[in-house]
RNA sequence: GGAGGCGUGGUGUAGCCGGUCAAACAUACAUGCCUGUCACGCAUGAGAUCGCGGGUUCGAAUCCCGUCGCCUCCGCCA
């Protein structure tokens, strides 16, 4: 049985990973982990592990106390360890290691606490199934590998900080418990108990508080705020994220946009040492949607996407014409090299093609003097040059063409363009930003058979089109050409932020409010609050808010964001740690006079 | 809400077109040997009724149905 010590009277001197030649001959208390150990009977070694990293410690059979502790020592014990630095004897230094120079000779040793066998070894933990990490993800989080993970998140987060500190920035905190927000995601909602029949939401993003804040007067705010969305998750979505969420006064769309990339290149220069080329790229959104299919535009690959319409609206091959005559797109892009594609992948992609809503897949392997296509015999040389020359493709490319409605042919050739990127690892390495600018305000929801706001209800038109809005008899197509002054930044093909500017003129906010067909009572009713703050001198404002998660998956290189979070939950919204979310206690419920509609077999 | 993948000693995998499979390999673990290793080495050993429930069958890790968990995708995510 071990017998535990105490670290009383001990005082740690250094970190296991911070040891170097220049430590010779020092006394040093170290405390840490056993991350392995080498018995050679007779001689024993143990890497000693800290949040440092590790350096080995030598174990003689001249010191019998210090021999005895690591003999009964095992994987992940924790051991004090009082000794001398010394220089590793000639041919024993391991250049693979920081500290691999230098050892530590023991002259007293402490085992702190024992450990049992831990469920995945730790050395090379990430072997391990990502169940049994999260369920042990005290044990997970042991790993070099995540304690870099979460020491890079907090450089950032304070480098972030520190950024818009020295540009005039206040932190300011918003509530946690707040009233159910209009439009948007599902809440999360928190019952009150001091009012029965209440509910708390909680926050979306801080979006109308740091409205509110600007309405102060604070005029520079920003926040490492935690946001809440009830909805099913992906890859890239957690249930509960942070946002760097920033909002100024007196500024147009250029002064985001480019505080915003000082911001990024600053923290990417300081943390991980990268040089972003700023000012980014910027795309409007109808040319993102035309060039690439997608309002998050992949910038890593070209491939840019042509309209091929006019070249084919007289084409003798009927699928092109009929769709251009009945006001539908033919487009289409090049895959470099892409006439080695087998005919598999051709039909995967056809198939990607249907499932996306599209009629089908065309495509041409541009050969000598003309194409190899199933559809050859229906178009004419000129057009088959006319389509690689629109396209750029060259001879052992192939060129994928859809006809489709404006929307879904974006849409397909857009997926089909990644999914053709990824297959041949087309991607340039590196960080790829860009800005994509001019969203459309509104867009007509099917499901709800109204307009809905694209970026929120708070998003100021451009002002060529504030009449439009102002105008009570607008029409829905009229609205649908509003463009909102708003902008998104993509990362390699995510989008890793957003914002706008928001209506600080009452009157224009009540004129999209009236759009999106919310009712003065149901706006009073549930945002009052901020149009009357906007009667109340509210200055002209604007914002952006990125994913902070997003943003250190790529800076971390990780290829999951739940390696970037401490504590993430699973793609159930669960926490395999702590079990939540859980049954509660019949009594919590009766207290928050809430009853379930479920069998709450587990309550007590 | 829908689709797909995965689930076998502590961990990672193999087996999975039914029976010589009371399940193999690696690693971790235990014991012993080993005084310069650093993924130490060598030897020996312990450890899984194959996620759970039901069904088909003479016989199921293997086939079928259901269910749970994890992962990925579509819908959804202002």
């Amino acid at each position: 049985m071990t017998q535990l010590a105490e670290a009383r009277g001990w005082r740690r001197t250094h970190y296991c990973g911070e040891l170097r030649p220049s430590d010779e001959g020092s006394a040093v208390v170290l405390m840490g982990w056993v991350h392995r150990r080498r018995d050679h009977g007779g001689l024993i070694f143990i890497d000693l592990r800290d949040r440092s990293g590790l350096v080995q410690i030598v174990f003689h059979p001249d010191n019998p106390g210090a021999y005895r502790a690591a003999d009964e020592a095992r994987s992940e014990y924790v051991l004090g360890v009082a000794g001398t630095v010394r220089m590793r004897p000639e041919g024993r230094v391991n250049p693979n290691i920081p500290t691999g120079e230098v050892e530590v000779i023991p002259r007293e040793v402490k085992i702190l606490n024992a450990s049992r066998t831990p469920p995945f070894y730790i050395p090379n933990g990430s072997d391990a199934d990502e169940t049994v990490r999260l369920k042990y993800r005290y044990l997970d989080l042991r790993r070099p590998e995540m304690q870099r993970n979460i020491v890079l998140r907090h450089r950032i987060v304070k480098a972030v900080r520190d950024f818009f500190d020295s540009h005039g920035f206040y932190e300011i905190e918003t509530p946690m418990l707040i009233r159910s927000t209009p439009e948007g995601a599902r809440d999360y909602l928190v019952p009150s108990r001091v009012n029965p029949g209440r509910f708390y939401a909680l926050p979306q993003s801080p979006q109308l508080f740091k409205q509110l804040l600007m309405v102060a007067g604070f005029d520079r705010y920003m926040q490492i705020a935690r946001c809440f969305r009830d909805e099913d998750l992906r890859a890239d979505r957690q249930p509960e994220f942070t946002q760097i969420d920033v909002e100024m006064s007196f500024v147009e769309p250029d002064d985001v946009i480019s505080l915003a990339e000082e911001m990024l290149s600053t923290v990417f220069k300081q943390t991980i040492g990268a040089e972003l080329s700023a000012p980014f790229p910027r795309l409007t959104y109808d040319e993102a949607m035309l060039r690439y299919g997608s309002d998050k535009p992949d910038i890593r690959f070209g491939m840019e996407i042509s309209d091929l319409t006019d070249i084919v609206r007289g084409s003798g091959f009927r699928v092109f014409s009929s769709a251009a005559a009945s006001g539908a797109r033919v487009r289409g892009f090049a895959v470099p090299g892409g006439g080695r594609l087998g005919r598999r992948e051709l039909d995967e992609l056809s198939a990607k093609a249907v499932d996306l809503g599209a009629g089908g897949l065309v495509w041409l392997a541009i050969e000598r003097g003309g194409a190899r296509s199933p559809v050859a015999k229906h178009l004419s040389v000129e057009e088959v040059s006319a389509i690689s020359a629109c396209t750029g493709a060259g001879e052992g490319d192939l060129v994928l063409i859809v006809a489709a409605p404006e929307k879904t042919g974006a849409a397909v050739t857009g997926a089909l363009r990644l999914d053709v990127g990824h297959r041949l690892g087309l991607a340039a390495p590196g960080f790829h930003f860009c800005w994509v600018t001019d969203f459309p305000l509104f867009e007509f929801s099917e499901e709800e058979n109204r307009l809905v706001a694209v970026h929120h209800p708070f998003t100021a038109p451009a002002d060529a089109d504030v009449p439009t809005v102002l105008d009570h008899s607008a029409r829905t197509e009229d609205l649908l050409r509003v463009r909102a002054k708003a902008y998104d930044l993509v990362l390699n093909g995510t989008e890793i932020g957003g914002g706008s500017m928001r209506n600080h003129d009452r009157r224009v906010q009540q004129g999209v409010l009236r759009a999106l067909q919310i009712g003065p009572e149901e706006a009073a009713e549930r945002f009052g609050f901020l149009l009357d703050a906007l009667e109340y001198g509210a200055p002209p404002h604007g914002g952006i808010a990125f994913g902070l998660d997003r943003l250190l998956t790529y800076m971390t290189g990780s290829s999951s964001m739940r390696d970037v979070i401490a504590f993430p939950k699973t793609s159930s919204a669960g926490c395999l740690l702590t079990g939540a979310p859980a049954p509660v206690a019949r009594a919590q419920l009766e207290e928050l006079k809430i009853r379930t509609s479920v069998e709450d077999r587990d309550a007590g």
